[in-house]
DNA sequence: TGTTTAAAGCAACGATTGTCGCACTAGTGG
DNA sequence: CCACTAGTGCGACAATCGTTGCTTTAAACA
């Protein structure tokens, strides 16, 4: 098994020639296109290699020998996520800043068919694809922070706030409720969860004392 | 124990005798505890029907039979672990109800190997895991209410708290953390969850109006 | 104790999944 | 333009998964 995977060109040092050429490209991006399809169509349930194969019009093998399993596919496509040029919202306060961001995960996450939920199981399957959604959820909430910086700067919250805290604590009720409880979805749900997050944060639950431990 | 006689929801035919011997529901138990066991030893991925049954003595075909599929398998065991008699921690006060609540979700949720951790994903592969996840975790909050109604009674919370927002509020972030962005365990995490709910608490972000409010 | 009959055992099957060797296509560089 | 080769297409293969018809076991009841 792993034998095969070392095979004869196994050691493939780094500067091995790579083929950057269009087909190689193209190919990758009709293969992931057909991931994202069939994710939204059948859910994770219904991902199969044949199918994403078939409807990329690539052969099942290629599937297999580039991306190796459907962890290896959805990795590729967390990553290929993580290129676009998203910005948290910017609407003048923290609490409605909260509030735009928890709108978009909300309707991300209510989305008929959801692809980020669909991603979102799928990444329990795969050690890959787990990474892989670990680094894009770690690059948004890195991107997210502005909103806490920009709330600090405005005077809305007090320095050494813990950004990375109360984002979590902004948004963490919306994906455990459409996640992993599965509750109906509730319109004033993310304006609640944000204006929940930004009363902790003003009553200072959010502010890092250099040592001293909170409980 | 009512319910664990009754075994799967699957094949119930309500006017034809069942049969509540002993083997019948030996059975049962020797493949759920076989399907704990196997989740605990090779995770979800390598949760497979012949693995079960070869590890509960049992044939394929009656995990088939009974189950269906390991979606049925796993709500079986879902609906199993809601038949305990599990009551939330009655410390005294609502910070610390709710940081010892947390210090349990963050055992179960950092134990290696973790069957909750287990569950929990391959509730996303099955619908009939997912209802029974849900069912259970319902039964979950529903208990955990207590505290909230204890804390009103104490006089540390206003009347008309919501407890269930407020009992998501408090430990949506361990599971958030833990399962979805699985980040490495923080020890004083759920402390600090637990504090950030009570102050949020404290300053009524939980009290609902009489009525459902407007726009 | 003997009869009845759910429920489990058993073996064989079709369908699906993942792998391998080889032929071929098409970027890459001369 | 031609030679080279990484990458893909193709077909066949073993392994596994889930199903089905039938037989056997043992709980339930007289």
């Amino acid at each position: 098994m792993t034998a095969a995977d070392l095979g004869p060109e196994g050691t493939r040092p780094p500067p091995t020639r790579r083929r950057p050429g269009g087909r190689t490209a193209r190919i990758r991006q009709q293969v992931l296109d057909a991931v994202v399809a069939e994710l939204g169509e059948h859910g994770y349930d219904g991902l199969t290699t044949d199918a994403v194969a078939a409807r990329a019009g690539v052969h099942r093998t290629t599937v297999y020998r580039r991306w190796g399993d459907v962890g290896g596919l959805l990795a590729d496509v967390f990553d290929a996520a993580s290129d676009d040029d998203w910005q948290p919202p910017d609407t003048g306060s923290l609490e409605s800043d909260l509030a735009a961001l928890n709108q978009e995960i909300h309707a991300a996450l209510t989305a008929r068919p959801s692809v980020v939920t669909a991603l979102i199981a799928a990444s329990f399957r795969s050690e890959k694809a787990a990474q892989a959604q670990q680094r894009l959820w770690e690059d948004r909430y890195a991107r997210c922070e502005v909103i806490v910086s920009r709330a600090v700067r405005r005077g809305e919250l007090p320095p050494r706030t813990d950004a990375r805290r109360l984002l979590v604590a902004a948004t963490a009720p919306l994906y455990h409720q459409l996640v992993l409880l599965r509750t109906t979805p509730d319109p004033h749900m993310p304006g609640q969860a944000a204006r929940t997050a930004a009363l902790a944060a003003a009553a200072g639950a959010f502010t890092e004392p250099p040592s001293t431990r909170g409980a």
